[in-house]
DNA sequence: CGCCAGTTTGACCAAGATCAACGCAAGTGG
DNA sequence: CCACTTGCGTTGATCTTGGTCAAACTGGCG
């Protein structure tokens, strides 16, 4: 089971409740990120295809521009954990340390933007405000990664399931419908569960009328009554 | 984010694999915080204390000078996670927030330096240096909660156990003998388990021989076979 | 001295993991 | 274009880790 690789990147996730305040950088806010693209080097990864692996060095960071990229942990029994999705518009890979702690890769047809770290510093240096904006985005992603560390160590099968939909319809900007590009074991892997409880919990969704699903591999996923999805993970305050 | 759930603070959290890194922010590294501590206001609080309040205004930000803090998330029905321990040297409570997502509690016997968020954006704004360093910091603390997030999702009871041993352990600066000055049951709530779990665990461990325990509560531990300790959560690569 | 908070241990229980089988959709090669 | 293969999703049966409940114990402190 698990076999794969891993490591830690960073992005902007979402925040359920206050949808309000959202990353900085995350979209596209003209006198921020587009500051960047002038350095940046567009690449393109096929699905499955690894970005960077663990143990690389981290001399880059990447931005999202189109499909989806996972950021995986892996154990050496083969256990692997996902640290994130990063979407359109997210960034991720950023470090503080030389080497990747994990690796990413390609879940669907990604592109992505890659910044040397070099180039990305010296522009920082000489724009404050950039510097700032970056920050804060840092410490959204680290709130972000706060509540993951709630919802992995506290929170029910059910809950986390239901945390992750609203995760992602929130981070799509989704309302009614929303494709998943990921897969039920990627799924489980970000939510510290397995494959099959992922399912059995769907399922349950399903069956209570609280989602539906569609399209090939039943990837397709229709909210069907937001507020009971947001009653199963309001356990939180 | 997400309701009443902790918040942010910050500090100096550690790698298993690569333990050389470490914050720069962490220690008394003269030129960077040293600056900080003209604006900065010395307050006490008495064990199980609090310093800061789920949804209190995040105007300001603070650094352990001695004893230890709890950041605390809770859910409605009671359940209870610790986002992070933080000692001294170690800063908490930096946010990218308006207001609180969690408390912080003293542990015991504390004393923290408070800083307005306010007057430590201006003394950033014109020394970039800290920026960058603040800045490094906050990576450092997205890469340990992130480390957290795999300990919490795909590790087993008597590893967490053993990760947080070593954990408390190279945070400490201790080689052999240390005072844990948290509960069995905070050690629970911040690892993802019950307090009975974290008993069986440590009583596991001194039965063979790697680590002993003394002093009023076993709040003394002494570390009999570190390689053994190591070895128990090596899963990790 | 006796209470109280925290720790330890045991017996039992359940959420979720594991194991197994099956079905379906997407590729793949002829 | 179709047979075959392979990967993914779903579901059921059973098992295990860690949780729950309960009781005894221990040291600190008023």
């Amino acid at each position: 089971m698990y076999i794969g690789s891993d490591n830690y990147a960073s992005d902007t996730t979402f925040k359920p409740t206050d949808s309000s305040e959202t990353a900085v950088l995350n979209s596209n806010q003209p006198d921020t990120l587009v500051t960047f693209e002038q350095i940046g080097a567009r690449l393109r990864f096929k699905r499955g295809q690894m970005i960077y692996a663990d143990g690389d060095m981290a001399d880059s960071w990447y931005r999202v521009v189109l499909g989806t990229v996972r950021i995986c942990n892996l154990l050496r029994d083969g256990r692997r954990h996902i640290a994130q999705f990063s979407f359109p518009g997210d960034c991720f890979g950023l470090s503080a340390f030389a080497t990747r702690a994990g690796s990413a890769e390609a879940i669907d047809e990604v592109v992505v933007t890659r910044y040397s770290k070099r180039d990305a510093d010296s522009l920082i240096d000489e724009n404050p405000r950039l510097a700032r904006e970056l920050y804060n985005q840092t410490l959204c992603e680290l709130a972000n990664t706060q509540w993951r560390t709630l919802l992995l160590g506290r929170m029910y099968a059910s809950e986390r399931v239901a945390s992750f939909l609203i995760e992602v319809f929130n981070r799509r900007d989704a309302r009614h419908t929303l494709d998943l590009p990921m897969t039920r074991y990627d799924i489980a892997d970000y939510l510290g569960l397995t494959l099959e409880t992922v399912c059995r919990e769907l399922t349950a969704l399903k069956r209570d009328g609280v989602i539906a699903s569609s399209g090939g591999r039943s990837k397709r996923i229709e909210l069907r009554n937001q507020d009971a999805l947001k009653t199963l993970c309001e356990g939180v305050r």
